[in-house]
DNA sequence: CGGCATCCGGGAAGATACTG
DNA sequence: CAGTATCTTCCCGGATGCCG
């Protein structure tokens, strides 16, 4: 039983625990998929924009089956509603931990490029595993995000965002998820992007710029190895 | 640059830093050669049979690939030896806490069967993880299991192999790693599995099913799903 | 339009046999 | 022992079309 029938794809047939994590994770697509759910349910459509280069036919068989590894959920809204989403069971959330491993690690891995598509959810994701708490002062920070928005807090503890509607705080970032990135993983400094009008940020803009400078990735921004050389030569 | 050429396959071309994590991690079976590899080097064929059903040219393959990421190295020793060997790199060695997540949560997966082939090195990582430390009295394991020996100290702040050759210390284990997965991660009493002389055991005999029941996958055994129901209902 | 099935081409994974 | 070569299988990704 458990996941037996219909086993979609080759088991690494192992006693070891890990081994037996990814046969549920290890299917490409599936860890991306989480990702995209951690933050609240989507519908299919939502999902496949965060996932680009994916088809609808893998998005779907992926669904399916973490489905049946009871992973997620695929849930039918009442009828004024009336339509389906997916969303993360209690188990399924327990893959966070593994998605921020992921990403401490990705973190010191060359060859990583800010300007690539980055969905909201995944921006999110990845500016809480980078997040390095400072100071005692609790910021709250609205993000509108095209078709995501989110409302955060940051404190001694940690950054810490929820997806909610049309949030509103101290700092208020507007725009597009990609250009967000490239505030908070580039060199960029807060202000000129506000003068780029690329985001639109309301609130204390120095209260603004120390927020952004929370986040670890900033400091090594296009690559690892760029930056340790930068570190040491201080070369162009 | 950096991995560029001979790209070996699809990567996902997001921003995302976990996405980009796993154009490194994300091929089948590479995550589990970094695990063979992490307790120390080894030899192709050690590496090969840890991993129980890869093919030869798989293995040649993952290996090459990490060796351009830049996640293990390729070694030759010296002429008295004179075989080659695979290495992590320091790159390499950051994997383990993607590892380490990947055990926490194949722990609450159903479906785990302890009795599958397990490697000592795999076994060793998983202890380490599922390890709930208890009291601050320190203890000092030795494993034979076979073609690798280990050291490993208990403690409150954890369980750490090392791997060694001919170790002896408080507490001695020899035999079959998957023997030794079944005492450690199923009910089986350590005494019994002495009795059944699949595994030795040398040492206090009282100490030894204390270490052994540190470590908290034994509690759970067969089946995440059934241990929930059993620790609700009750009932059979 | 959102969700899902079917068909097809390319390529990665798996099995086997062979070589230095 | 440490791979390489070849062949087969099947997954992935793209396009198309059905259905609510």
């Amino acid at each position: 039983m458990t996941k037996a029938s219909s086993s979609p794809r080759k088991q690494y047939n192992e006693g070891c625990i890990a081994a037996h994590a990814l046969d549920f994770l290890g299917d490409r697509w599936a860890l991306l998929v989480i990702r995209e759910l951690l933050l609240g349910p989507k519908r299919f459509s939502l999902i496949r924009s965060g996932l680009p280069g994916i088809s609808a036919n893998i998005l779907t068989q992926r669904l399916k089956e973490l489905e049946t590894s009871g992973l997620i959920v695929h849930q039918l809204l009442p009828p004024p509603a009336s339509v389906q989403i997916y969303a993360l069971t209690i188990l399924g959330h327990q893959v966070r931990p593994v998605i921020g491993a992921l990403c401490r690690f990705g973190a010191q891995l060359p060859g990583h490029d800010p300007l690539l598509h980055i969905s909201p959810t995944a921006l999110m994701l990845s500016m809480t595993e980078m997040f390095v708490p400072c100071g005692a002062k609790e910021v709250s920070i609205a993000f509108n995000l095209g078709a995501e928005q989110f409302l955060a807090t940051a404190n001694a503890s940690g950054f810490a965002p929820v997806r909610t509607h049309a949030p509103t705080a101290q700092l208020n970032f507007s725009g597009k998820a990609n250009d967000l990135a490239a505030t908070i993983y580039g060199p960029r400094p807060l202000s000129r992007s506000v003068a780029d009008g690329i985001i639109t940020f309301h609130g204390d803009l120095e209260i603004g710029q120390a927020f952004v400078d929370l986040f670890s990735l900033k400091h090594r921004a296009l690559d690892g190895l760029d930056y340790l050389e930068a570190t040491v030569s201080h070369a162009p």
